[in-house]
DNA sequence: ATGAAAGCGCTAACAG
DNA sequence: CTGTTAGCGCTTTCAT
């Protein structure tokens, strides 16, 4: 059928271990024998049989990724980046996608592990269940979380600073005026929805703005979710003057909602997305960001990746690595409307 | 180190086929021994160990995913599609990224042969390199091309009607009475922008409107090119009335240009993008557009591998499905400008 | 510098 | 129904 490096071999009229060493660039050979093998390989059409080799040498060059969701353009993004700086090293990316659900991201762990993959990049879909990563790790293979914390685990991780960038957002907001200000997330089992959560809250404490319950809401991560409770707020019988929105998927949601029901960003409510779009900047009016940046989270996971791969100990462990985001207001954030009978000017 | 099935089989004190049969769910074995079998895996934690399951059984329930760019909405959203039925059915994607490089593309399918993927989804960057594919398919893996038709190679093929989608667009424009139309692509060497090309010139034959090569423009497939590239064009001499852009990145740089120089949409130039974006409804004005029913292409793409992988001869070879598109006409097309001297009314 | 041979963890004849 | 055994293609001691 293929054709094996004893083919090969055969062909070049040297051992199997001698074409071994021709192939892999190992260990003593002659140039003479070296070249017979190389040619041999190259009229032959022989391609090395990476699985095999994986057996025995007991690594694969091949990391995974789980996800939620690869359509999701912060995960899309981030894959670019990863897989940027992964690449060039030599290794290939799995891409395994959770739709941010735990017995899938379980499922996907494990199938990953028996694929034998050299590491494992991971976004976890719970922050409480996590026995599957403890078992990668276990295992011997190298683990880092991206975006989301898990508390309870000692695991390297490289993610945005959450809970400083809704601080930021939502104090923004708080000098413009507001006081009724929305909170909107998918689920909080999420930990970087949690720790945005906490910088929302934060920022409200500060300001001396009494937290109220009916305005945080949390809901699904696809698009039509973020829609469905966009209605239902925008809607209610107390609406915010102001939304944050903890990710892009809901920020769009409440766009589509906000322009089908006829209610005017920034005039009527303001708001604040988590992610920076391109598009962002096309809309009228432009809306006002949590812009996290990628290519240096993708950047440092992949750079952690490989020094766990190649077990520099040099490292702490666990590392966690917190990049900075960084607040663009745009035309989306406005001061409240003069309207508002529940005014609640800020101290300041 | 690791636990294997070795371990496992004295645990249960049964041979290493007994307990290969157990946990493999094949051949003949009682019922008593299969459960002593899976309760020492489950007391070990024994994991399978796929990769020398594969060197044996030469299947890895793999599939790579060659694109240009995992970034790319397009791209993304498409591998949600194909994940989403090929993890159905067990199998993992490899995602491997191009550039738009054939050279990267080269090195992708080989390392993807070398990991003994089972089959490989591959939306080639070149029309004219075509070796490599060759050589995947002849060493047995299961090969299907995306979005782009490699004529020179009999290889299976799911991809969008690319003519019929610019001819339709480019007939609408031609309608609302223009006359002076732009096309924008990235490289011609990649067939889906060539078969929008012909679609475009049909349609203006068709109208006996004359073709001006100064009106179709390439570059390359990052963003930034895109936004040179409709700087160039929106500031030429000889201004189009409307663009048809081949891409969305195309689409979107234009966007970003237009709002940088002041061009008024579709006031002074009209718009239509290939590839239906979520955000383009919420702009204004809203995008028309040449939908891609990616859903649809992403479940073709992934049942023809699986076949293909199956061995189903039932198919005839090789097999070519072409997905319809759609036009979706919104506000970013208008009538020229009145002012625009050159103007020609449709003759219809 | 080269070759013989062991073995990575698993499946699949084959024999019993 | 169960166990023994021969590989899958490759790397890597260990001799020579």
């Amino acid at each position: 059928m293929s054709i094996t490096i004893r083919d090969v071999a055969r062909e070049a009229g040297v051992s199997i271990a001698t074409a071994s060493r021709a192939l892999g660039n190992y260990g003593y050979i002659s140039e003479e024998k070296r070249a017979l093998v190389v040619e041999a390989a190259h009229k032959l059409g022989y391609h090395p049989h990476s699985l095999a080799k994986s057996l025995v040498t007991g690594t694969t060059n091949t990391v995974g990724f789980v996800v939620g969701d690869i359509e999701n353009p912060f995960f899309a993004s981030l894959a670019k980046w990863v897989n940027l700086s992964l690449a060039a090293e030599g290794y290939t990316l799995m891409v395994y996608t959770t739709d941010e659900n735990v017995e899938d991201e379980v499922r996907g762990v494990y199938s990953l592990m028996g694929k034998q993959v050299d590491g494992m990049i991971i976004a976890p879909a719970s922050l409480h269940e996590y026995a599957h990563i403890l078992a990668a790790q276990n295992s011997g293979i190298a683990v880092v979380l991206v975006d989301r914390f898990l508390p309870n685990l000692d695991v390297d991780i490289v993610a945005v600073d959450n809970f400083k960038g809704a601080y930021d957002a939502v104090q923004a907001l708080i000098k413009l005026g507001h006081s009724e200000i929305g909170f909107v997330s998918d689920s909080l089992d999420i930990a970087s929805n949690v720790e945005r959560l906490e910088g929302y809250k934060q920022a409200l404490k500060d300001a001396h703005i009494p937290l109220m319950a009916g305005f945080i809401e949390t809901t699904g991560y696809t698009l039509i979710d973020g829609y469905r409770k966009a209605v239902s707020v925008l809607s209610g019988a107390r609406r915010p003057t102001a939304i944050f929105a903890a990710s892009n998927f809901i920020a769009t949601g409440l766009l589509l909602a906000a322009r089908d029901m006829d209610v005017q960003i920034p005039a009527q409510v303001s708001l604040i997305s988590f992610d920076d779009m391109e598009w962002y900047k096309l809309l009228t009016p432009s809306i006002s960001v949590v812009a996290q940046p990628l290519e240096k989270v993708g950047q440092a996971v992949a750079r952690l990746l490989l020094k766990r791969m190649r077990k520099d100990d040099r490292l702490q462990y666990p590392e966690k690595i917190r990049i900075p985001p960084h607040l663009i207001l745009r035309e989306s954030t406005a001061p409240p409307p003069q309207t508002a009978e529940h005014l609640n000017p800020p101290r300041s």
